[in-house]
DNA sequence: CCTACGCGCAACCTGTAGTTGCGCGTGGCC
DNA sequence: GGCCACGCGCAACTACAGGTTGCGCGTAGG
């Protein structure tokens, strides 16, 4: 997993933002009023999402008078998207090798979850 | 999403959790000492970060002798792997939908991506 | 022109990730 | 049995990121 891909992960799993994204994408697009407005924090924490959100080139932002509008890059994201399904899928993988394995190993020897001896003291 | 939800989501999402839980997928179970000898910090970081993990109930500890083998819980884990993917598919839905939207009003009206006029200065 | 609003910048507070240092218990060796 | 070595957890400290409040700038609208 490249650099890159790591910032991109750590801007969308980030509890803060993954609840912005959440309104951002029922919205579509929105200023950061609007935004604090449904959200558990402040206008500037909410900025500083944004730029956060920005910086990776997940979302663009455009001057509309002294309004400020900022929408979501649907191809980007997306790939935020695939990355997250990928890891998870290849967990699941590893975890579905690991509980064949225990099974097996249980049948082989019911007794043998504690691999020694366990002194209780 | 509940509470519970949210601390399991945390636990995995957070990037030296993430690397952890890959060293210790990929082995099954192991010792702290054994994990920090392939992860970019020191034994008492992972010691902590096992810490965490054990109170979401995503790993198990089991003592032997004046070792400590944590593995992995399968089935807890899965219900991690299992939220990703299920918010992933969720943002992809709205994504496409967004995305399906720009194009139709982009071939309605190909010069309104600026919404008003956007006085340059 | 003056007011009101939306926004960004800066200073500060707080919690968490990561480090180093130390003490306790267990295992192996003589 | 006594001693050293190893693995581990606890505690104190530092560093950084998320969140807040306060302020100043620019633009919209009467």
């Amino acid at each position: 997993m490249t650099d890159a891909d790591d910032r991109l992960w750590a801007a969308v799993t980030e509890p803060g933002r993954r609840g912005l994204l959440d309104v951002l994408l029922a919205r579509g697009e929105a200023t950061p009023t609007a935004l604090a407005a449904e959200l558990p924090f402040t206008r500037q924490a909410v900025s500083k999402h944004l730029a956060v959100l920005l910086g990776a080139g997940l979302i663009t932002r455009q001057r509309e008078g002294r309004e400020v509008r900022y929408a979501v890059e649907p191809d980007r994201l997306h790939d935020a998207t695939q990355a997250m399904i990928t890891a998870a899928n290849r967990w699941d993988a590893r975890l579905n090798a690991i509980k064949g394995l225990a099974e097996s190993l249980h049948r082989a020897d019911p007794g043998s979850e504690h691999h020694r001896a366990p002194p209780p003291r």
